[in-house]
DNA sequence: CCCTCTCTGTGTACGGCGTACGCTAGTGAG
DNA sequence: CTCACTAGCGTACGCCGTACACAGAGAGGG
């Protein structure tokens, strides 16, 4: 009780900042300036209009959003939020966007993105295609349920283990694994724009988190992590080329490392690539995707480690 | 003259095992018991059947090759190449190869690879949609042409810096450049399966050859050549969908860096991403996709360092 | 009890795609 | 002149995503 009052006085003592934009800014919805739809200033709006800094400007976006007054929109900006009355609720629908998502996964897995139609998908669902459209504004949208709906299932580690790098070799080869598993996933997902993916955005957290109280500047802890995953993502990009090669061909994966084999052999030998043929006709080389993701991981992160031990001497 | 001769002798004196094997295989296309289009043994077979190394069979499949009675067939193998005596001389097409491939690519670069149809580039070059299919066997081999033909524009330097990260730096930073020129570069060529691109194994062998006299054994110069570049293109997937989502909302730049950092800004408020949240608020964050390059490459080389000083200290 | 409103599911249709197939017309060798 | 060959073309097929108008079902208000 105590506490919470003190809490309150403190604000109403000084009006912080932030305060002072959230209550601009909630005057001009409710006196109808701004109207449901209409764009809120920006973070960088605000900072020039207010003169405040950047924090302080998404901590007033924050507030406004947590008090349902208004929306983030991806790729758009913030928006007045319509109030929406909470109509009468919908009767259970058959289809429902669980069912279709994992549908959709199936299809994906087995036979590739290519293969995932709306019309195919809806013969799976035993249903008419345009019903999918009541539950998924359009191909889009699903492909990134999908994405979103498989990251949902691998949260990070829990009890992460001890030391920034093991938790980074964790979290890189939890990915690794998924996108092996779903080889049209990597390409469908962005590094750049993950507010697409809030529960990419946990990895993302994670990963920050596991390099926190290393002594690294904010800018480059940031971009540590997202070099990580970019680069793990990057990797498994090759996971669909493979398997669509594969499926394109309809080898078995015997045959299929066969006439890899002999293709790899003939083009190295024809062109004037000397290191290359001789390297790739050794017998003792082990290249696959797993082995450079491996490598890859190990050299970034020997990368990592030279930058981190750098900065703790000094 | 007496040079070539003892040659031919040596050579007949001892029959190297690869010249037996040529001999057979010749020997069997001549009999007819191997006809035009049929696969001769692959690599993997020949030293099967022959009881030798997988780099004699190379040699073997290469000489045939060199001779001409064999041609490789990517993702098939090696097969009996037809004679095709060199037939009336076509006369001049007015759509040559090449005015197809550049125009496709004007036409991808600046609306995206989406953008490109064969409806489409055909309009572009006066000429009817059926035309193209005479001079190009489909679109997707359209699109490697036009990778290829990029490749070919860039080849590695002639004058490589000094030092092997000078060189692989060098590499990247080429390849990274033409992937931002062309966004639709990255996700169509498939770094495991380089035998479909012949201008991109030359990059592949000047980066082995930058790795070369360290004291690296083959299969850690063969995978630290690949990750590099496998690295550079993953990164550089990410200016597809950038630039894709720049064209979809018809923003300038400028609208798009302040649509981008309201959606970032309400995205990481909105969800319990504390460090995301406080990070990309800091405003002395700079993080684009070149300064994650950046960031990435140090770190990579950094980490074959580590290898690189290990290796030559013992 | 009925009317009305809303929501799910559906059929049709449009404009796009890649490309198989068969035709025309020009051309140079014999 | 004949004729094999080739560049270019028109049509058509089977896909795709999805806009739109409509049907039926169930619930709430009167």
């Amino acid at each position: 009780m105590g506490f919470s009052q003190w809490r309150t006085s403190t604000l109403a003592r000084v009006t912080a900042p932030y305060a002072q934009i959230v209550a601009d800014i909630r005057g001009r919805i409710t006196a109808g300036e701004l109207r449901p739809g209409d764009r809120v200033p920006s973070t960088r709006q605000i900072t020039r209009d207010w003169g405040v800094a950047i924090a302080t400007a998404t901590k007033a976006l924050a507030t406004l959003r947590q008090e349902g007054l208004v929306r983030a929109v991806p790729g758009v900006g913030t928006v007045v939020h319509a109030p929406s009355a909470p109509r009468r609720v919908p009767r259970q629908a058959e289809l429902a966007p669980a069912r279709i998502v994992s549908t959709a996964t199936a299809i994906a897995d087995s036979e590739g993105l290519a293969a995932l139609s709306m019309r195919r998908l809806a013969t799976e669902l035993g249903v008419a295609t345009m019903a999918l459209y009541r539950h998924v504004r359009g191909k889009d949208e699903l492909v990134l349920m999908m994405a979103e709906s498989l990251f949902a299932q691998i949260p990070p580690p829990r009890s992460p283990p001890r030391g920034w790098r093991a938790q980074l070799e964790a979290i890189a080869r939890l990915q690794w694994t998924v996108y092996g598993q779903h080889p049209w996933l990597a390409p469908v997902i962005s590094v750049t724009r993950p507010q697409l993916m809030p529960n990419g955005m946990a990895h993302t957290e994670w990963t920050l988190r596991a390099l926190g109280g290393l002594g690294l500047d904010p800018n480059t802890r940031l971009h540590a992590a997202i070099t990580l995953l970019a680069y793990v993502r990057g990797l498994a990009m090759n996971f669909e080329s493979e398997a669509r090669a594969r499926q394109d061909t309809g080898m078995t994966d015997q045959e299929w490392v066969e006439s890899q084999d002999a293709a790899y052999g003939a083009a190295f030998a024809a062109g004037p690539y000397p290191v290359l043929a001789s390297l790739t006709a050794d017998s003792r080389i082990d290249l696959d995707l797993d082995s450079l993701f491996e490598f890859g991981l190990r050299s970034l992160l020997d990368g990592y480690a030279v930058r981190i031990t750098r900065t703790m001497a000094r």
